[in-house]
DNA sequence: CTATATTCCCGGCAATGTCGAGAAAATGAG
DNA sequence: CTCATTTTCTCGACATTGCCGGGAATATAG
């Protein structure tokens, strides 16, 4: 009974929408501190990218190595149309519990 | 180290910001069922409204009987400022991650 | 080849989310 | 008063998600 995406989930996904084809591992980590202040490790999310590919809502490919100093390739992901679908569910959802509130709290 | 409010958690502290002094376990969940399409177990919302009161978020008194048919009394719930103080942030990160995209996923 | 930088994987525990069975009141009927 | 019924709440148990830390893989520079 997988209802909902869990909190995180849901920032992961908007990271994908934001970064498009720039989406990999450390560029949505960063993504995700800059914008919401909130200081989130590798681990977590790859992990999490992990299980929303295990369901379909991700999916990833190898990049090519670039001329950088170091490093693996780099492993892209992209939202894909079931992912999507979700987030839009679960934005929903968020969206009629706030309409109407405060400025502070409603998600304008 | 939490560090973060739930997805659930969030809907929970909404609905109490919605419902004001009528916040009760019952009122509590068929307003997040309305407002959301999701279909809420009580005992979803019983137990994640205790963990809320173990971390301060959220305070509760008995009412007093009422003149209806039955039932036991109801256990109302208000949100603390710690928790109005977690809520908001947690809006926020998500404001953030979602400014400027397009109106369907925008929390608008 | 060695050093270093960048990226990714994964085990394991903590926190959250969910369900189901059932206990506790409260009132009305007999 | 006692019983049936209604409404509300509690609790145990397990699934899912969140997160950290350690470390492996792979790329380039020297």
């Amino acid at each position: 009974m997988p209802n909902a995406l869990g909190e995180f989930e849901q920032l992961i996904l908007l990271a994908l929408v934001r970064l498009g084809d720039d989406a990999y591992g450390v560029s949505i980590q960063a993504e995700i501190a800059r914008r919401t202040r909130r200081d989130v490790g590798p681990g977590a999310v790859y992990k999490t990218l992990l299980r929303l590919e295990e369901k379909g809502f991700v999916s990833s490919w190898l990049g090519e190595p670039t001329r950088r100093r170091g490093g693996r390739r780099k492993k892209h992901y992209r939202l894909e149309p079931a992912g999507a679908l979700e987030l839009r569910r679960s934005l929903a959802a968020l969206r009629g519990m706030t309409r109407g509130l405060t400025p502070t709290l409603e998600l304008q």
